[in-house]
RNA sequence: UCCGGGGUAGCUCAACGGCAGAGCAUUCGACUGUUAAUCGAAGGGUUGUGGGUUCGAAUCCCACCCCCGGAG
């Protein structure tokens, strides 16, 4: 049976299913993020209860603690965290990018300065560090991710990669990316000899914000056998840009090969993502932003935010929205937020979770019944999910 | 009433003769393949009151007012 099938589709926009060892993913998909084995603030029973069907796991953060040996003797990743849904799992490459550069915001933005970098080296062999746990010099390269992610036993590989920052000019950019398209290459082979029936295989397209590297790593990927395709590195200075290397890093793509785009979570930014046919999105704001007190609504105007820790809220009844899963005052929201109450991190968070589910199953729902450029406007404009 | 300790930012406290600071709180900003229940910035002061010594006083001296503890 195909990996990935497509049901319905609206111009490049598309709706199926992925079928993976471990179950079904509906697409297109938003993914929590679950780096150190849990989806910050709940547990695996609560985030099924909202409808997701994947997860994502990260090789690094595993690596360092508790350890894939661990957790495979523990019967995998799986077992350990008590979800029996698919994963997937990132491959460590991006890990190396932010340790050197913080976050992609505080990179591009150029607000934190390298010198406090944990990277010792990025060589052809792979990446040198010191784990943040112990101050320990660590190596991962291409195989170690693969065996890392076998142990884990997740659904999705990812094939290691450098996360090619903003910063850096177009030759370090292709050098960069030739590195990770012969990683990929390595990642392909253990794959092909060590690697596990019920794991597949995804590449990542790198090249900056070049054009001619996008097309070139787009070809790169899509010709080196790997089951689906992830669209990573650092996408650029703002939303503008951001929808040019995209539209750069899909362009030409086959159909078959399920997309995944690493990293992105904004509700039109997925929007946009989705009309120009990717499948399936993780992004860390969702939880994170909850956890800090901010809540997803449907307001353009506020960048589909709301800062429950702003003083506006203190004394206001209302719901977040109308329609919102969780009837909760605006103002004991802000309450909660203030007083860092863990109970209000995870209100937050399993309201944006939930935000983000219908949002995606709205997005499916519109595909389906040939009315996607109806909803996308709908979303746009603050009337929906 | 006496003895001792103390009154400095909204709160808890530094500074003990030489530019009055911190933490928390407050307000604002940030967060897009999570080292993040995080990070950043700003506002905020007649140092209890009045006098004195000194080039210079939150700091030393005197008086008074409040608070805490002990004794009676």
């Amino acid at each position: 049976m195909a990996l990935f099938e497509v049901a319905h589709r609206v111009g490049s926009a598309r709706t199926g299913v992925l079928r993976l060892a471990h179950g079904e993913v509906h697409t297109p998909a938003f993914v929590p993020l679950a780096s150190n084995a849990s989806v910050r603030g709940l547990d695996a029973p609560e985030v099924a209860g909202l409808g997701y069907e994947m997860v994502l796991g990260n090789t690094f953060h595993l690596f360092i603690t508790p350890g894939h040996g661990r957790i495979a003797a523990l019967g995998g990743l799986h077992s350990f965290m008590g979800w029996d849904r698919p994963i997937i799992t990132d491959s460590g490459g991006f890990q190396v990018f932010s340790m050197g550069h913080g976050s992609v915001a505080e990179e591009v933005k150029r607000r934190r300065g390298n010198s406090q970098s944990r990277i010792l080296a990025i060589e052809e062999e792979g990446v040198s560090f010191r784990a943040y746990t112990d101050g320990s010099e660590r190596f991962m390269g291409p195989e170690t991710s693969m065996e890392v992610q076998a142990a884990l036993g997740s659904d999705i590989a990812l094939a290691f990669d450098e996360c090619t920052p903003f910063h850096v000019d177009r030759d370090y950019t292709r050098r960069s990316m030739d590195r990770t398209h012969r990683w990929l290459h390595r990642c392909v082979a253990w794959q092909s000899e060590h690697g596990r029936d019920d794991q597949v295989l995804y590449g990542i397209v790198q090249g900056g914000v070049d054009q001619a590297l996008r097309a070139e790593s787009v070809a790169a990927i899509a010709g080196s056998g790997v089951d689906g395709i992830a669209i990573g590195g650092t996408l650029g200075e703002n939303k503008e840009q951001m929808r040019q290397v995209l539209g750069w890093s899909t362009a030409g793509l086959p159909e078959q090969p399920p997309r995944h785009l690493l990293g992105i979570g904004d509700v039109d930014d997925i929007v946009h993502a989705v009309g120009i046919g990717i499948d399936t999105f993780d992004c860390a704001t969702p939880t994170r932003l909850a956890r800090h007190g901010t809540a997803l609504v449907p307001d353009p105007e506020r960048r589909w935010r709301m800062d429950l820790t702003k003083a506006e809220w203190r004394d206001d009844p209302r719901p977040l929205y109308e329609g919102a899963a969780s009837a909760h005052s605006r103002a004991y929201l802000h309450y909660l937020a203030r007083g860092r109450e863990l109970t209000g991190a995870r209100i937050l968070t399993l309201h944006n979770l939930d935000f983000m589910a219908r949002l995606m199953a709205g997005i499916r729902a519109a595909i389906r019944a040939g009315e996607w450029d109806a909803y996308a406007e709908r979303v746009l404009a603050g009337q929906a999910p």
